[in-house]
DNA sequence: ACTCGACTTGATCGATTAGTCAAATTGTGA
DNA sequence: TCACAATTTGACTAATCGATCAAGTCGAGT
């Protein structure tokens, strides 16, 4: 019953609570209280708050595959499929938090305004690396999706969509505009897929 | 040369400042600094923080229409491109503003991440404000887009992918997924209208 | 046994925070 | 002219913030 190491430690609690509360209404001291560290163990490994964030920020860009793609995609093969299974993930987050708890990125990306140029590069790391992966499931289903397609694009697209559901979600405290927003884009997928289908016959 | 009254000079730097910086980084102290306001005198006219953002949240809400609609709007007929001139204004924030000025109610709603009921409500009033108007913009072109057209969901859907796309501006400092998400939209409608067409024709 | 660096303890710091208050001033209606 | 309420002034408070520091503990290598 080895406890996991001081720093991680903090990192794992942080990441909660930059999570449930945000980055500035997390107070060092609380991050503290709930790691059962005293300020100066604190200070030792993170010579300041931010240092803190871009361990988080670090955290979170290497648990994506492992934590939240793999999962997401166990036992599914079909690349849209796939993009659809990632953005039920996010539906789940939301519900067993009854719509409080979303993209923590996404949250952190608007909360700070102007941040340091290595925590603003860190969060648009994250989201470049969720992008490469929903981009790799529409480069696999390419060929349903018409010869213009652009994959890169559409990745974008829907990270775009995602973030934007939710935050309506969690705004309005209800599933609805999320599973709205899915359904769009679900639509959207089928009117390229039918239209590739048309194209493919001429 | 009469200045504005002491309550809504507050409000409008308020309004500023939040948009700036956010809620939680501009402290009270520099509403007061910059509206000319003593303490005492900002605390006559609200009681807390959280009642003067309240009052920026109501003021936003009654500025939609007069101040981002109608601007937007002037000299553009077609209800489809009204939706593009909207999109288009927040693009001019973002570009005067080097990607860092987006939506100001989209941050302030994902930076308060366990706001009091009245601010919820009203966040969530002017995104309702918001897609209200869009979706009579989609009603004016129903004709157009298909007969199972669902113009309250594609107009929530529109918010969604501002809302989204302006993350990202912000979060690359980049205009590009911006203009990328926009130009999907684009796609989307272009792709509603043809099928609504061919529909037309059978 | 000794050393040394890594880590922990916990008191403490100055700055800043939202908010209070009593006294002074101002504007308005009788 | 008086009265009274609305507003303003600015000092003040208690709490919290991120961060510092000196002293102490611990374990691994020699």
């Amino acid at each position: 019953m080895q406890q996991e190491p001081t720093r991680d430690r903090l990192i794992t609690t942080a990441l909660r609570l930059f999570g449930e509360k945000g980055y500035q209404s997390t107070s060092v001291a609380d991050v503290q209280r709930e790691s059962d560290c005293h300020s100066g163990s604190f200070y030792h490994f993170f010579p300041t708050k931010q240092d803190l964030l871009l361990a988080v920020l670090e955290r979170y860009r290497s648990a994506i595959v492992p934590m939240l793609i793999e999962p997401a995609w166990a036992g599914i093969d079909d690349p849209i499929e796939r993009i659809f299974a990632l953005l039920a993930r996010y539906r789940m987050l939301l519900e067993i938090s009854h719509c409080t708890y979303g993209c923590p990125i996404g949250s952190l990306a608007l909360e700070l305004h102007e941040p340091d140029p290595e925590v603003r590069q860190l969060l648009a790391d994250n989201f470049t690396g969720w992008i490469d992966q929903v981009e790799n499931c529409l480069i696999g289903a390419r060929k349903t999706l018409g010869r213009g397609f652009d994959a890169r694009r559409t990745a974008g697209f829907v990270l775009t969509v995602m973030e934007g559901a939710v935050m309506q979600a969690r705004t309005y405290r209800d599933l609805r505009p999320f599973d709205a927003a899915v359904a769009t884009l679900r639509e959207y997928f089928n009117t390229l897929q039918r239209a590739a289908a048309r194209e493919e016959l001429a």
